[in-house]
RNA sequence: GGAUGGGUGCCCGAGCGGCCGAAGGGGCAGCACUGGAAAUGCUGUGUGCGGUUUUUCCGCACCGUGGGUUCAAAUCCCACCCCAUCCGCCA
């Protein structure tokens, strides 16, 4: 949520660089200052009338215990008469009020100024390369071939049970999937500092309306029938709304989460992308980063984070590139955001694994996360949020570019303890 | 699913329809005491919105949420949401 203050001070600035994300956004930014200015106005004459009837208030009972009853009865008429417009007002401004909650929940946040202006992920920008993609003497298989043929990845099984874009594995796949899930948890909580945590995986609209997943993309999630749960489609939710509706103190930030958890999106959206094989599930295993930050201090954060990120990928010999996400590609509550793109060998190119953004306070301000500095004053602390990294992508990327001519694929050096 | 209790400030907790933005305690900050600290004492400390000569000050709102009663609601009534405990059921 953008800060309404802000948006009042800046208008201009602000419709300039949401358009660049959306073209149509200055204009919605037009109606919401229209109604923030009716609003107000309604808001200075209800606050006028109620004062009037706090203070004739006060006099009828002076009045009655003075044995007044006559001039009270007389002062009744007029405030219930005050009472009258109040109401009037007030179910105008509760209007009002709802419409101007409305729209500001659906403006996405603004892109911070490092981000390259661009339309669609062609605009992205590379920021760094890290490995080399293998070369192969033979033609490399693509992981659902290599994977069927093992026997570790069943497809019609997943589909039998659940439908298209569900899987299940079996043996090497499955002991991979929960190594890389340890080996994940175990780097970030032991070398970069992050507590581990475990979360439910139903959560409730608040919390999703905190990180910025409702109300604008209900259709992306699974709602639980007969309650007001939704299952959660990143991490990100449940490990950022934990301190929902908390001030915090100084002294705790910054706060480093990581958790694994299963991921549930019905990619409503991508009807025919990556149909096969398990680069695109409805249910996936991720290992979740969030941080929770004092303003000052989230691009610098934003950078280790996506060093973290990195790490796993390092680790696991697997070569990727980095690349800054353009205006028109960022997420709707990300200020800034770093893609990370594992090679694939079998598409020849790089796909994303993970995605590292900071909200600045765009999702505090939502979510109501705040800290208490020395002085007592209240702040949004900023939020940052990265997959470290998607586990389904990785065991992908592994059977891929590990791959022998025989069909089977080689476990990197640093799983072996894991698997 | 059945029964009961409860939602008040950073936390705990009191609160007769007007004098309640709200007692008391804890925490935090400042000051005093001390060689320094602990303990102690004193003082201060909610949030949001609106206005303003924007350091200041003023107004309004907020005691889970939304309605209602009343001249006046944290306090009374209704509905809803949430939490806890017990019983049943299940892992």
């Amino acid at each position: 949520m953008l800060d309404i203050k802000l948006i009042r001070a800046n208008p201009e600035e602000v419709k300039k660089r949401l358009a660049t994300r959306d073209k149509n956004l200055p204009a919605l930014i037009d109606k919401l200052l229209e109604i923030d200015q009716q609003r107000r106005e309604l808001i200075k004459q209800v606050e006028q009338l109620q004062a009037q009837r706090k203070k004739l208030s006060k006099e009828i009972g002076i009045l009655y215990k003075n044995k007044q009853a006559e001039q009270a009865e007389q002062l009744k008429g007029e405030v219930n008469r005050i009472a009258q417009q109040i109401n009037d007002l007030k179910e105008k401004l509760s209007q009002l009020e709802k419409q101007f909650q409305q729209i500001l929940l659906s403006i996405p946040n603004l892109p911070h100024p490092s981000v390259p202006i661009g339309e669609d992920e062609n605009d992205n920008v590379e920021v760094r390369r890290w490995g080399e993609p293998r070369k192969f003497n033979f033609q490399p298989k693509p992981h659902w071939e290599i994977g069927e043929k093992l026997g570790i990845l069943d497809f019609e099984r997943g589909a039998k049970l659940s439908g298209s874009r569900f899987t299940v594995m079996y043996n090497k796949g499955a002991r991979l999937e929960r190594a890389l899930i340890n080996f994940m948890l175990d780097l970030h909580t032991k070398e970069h500092g992050y507590t581990e945590v475990w979360t439910p995986v139903l959560v409730r609209p608040e919390a999703l309306i905190g990180t910025g997943q409702l109300p604008k993309f209900e259709e992306d999630l699974y709602k639980v029938c007969d309650e007001n749960l939704y299952l959660l489609p990143t991490a990100e939710v449940s490990l950022t709304n934990l301190h929902m509706d908390e001030i915090l103190k100084e002294e705790e930030l910054p706060k480093y989460y990581t958790a694994y958890t299963p991921c549930f999106r019905r990619e409503a959206g991508s009807h025919g992308k990556d149909v096969r094989g398990i680069l695109r599930q409805h249910q996936f295993d991720k290992v979740e980063l969030v941080k929770i930050v004092k303003p000052e201090n989230s691009y610098q954060e934003l950078e280790k984070l996506v060093n973290e990120a990195e790490k796993v990928l390092q680790l696991l010999e697997l070569p990727y590139r980095v690349v800054e996400l353009c205006t028109g590609d960022l997420g709707f509550s990300a200020a800034k955001t770093y893609d990370i793109e594992v090679w694939i060998p079998s598409q020849n190119r790089y796909r994303e694994i993970s995605s590292c953004s900071n909200t600045e306070d765009f999702q505090a301000r939502r979510s109501k996360i705040r800290y208490k500095d020395k002085e007592g004053k209240n702040h949004f602390v900023h939020t940052l949020n990265g997959s470290g990294l998607a586990v389904g992508r990785t065991l992908l990327a592994i059977m891929e570019n590990y791959q022998t001519e025989d069909g089977d694929f080689e476990i990197p050096k640093v799983l072996k303890d894991y698997i």
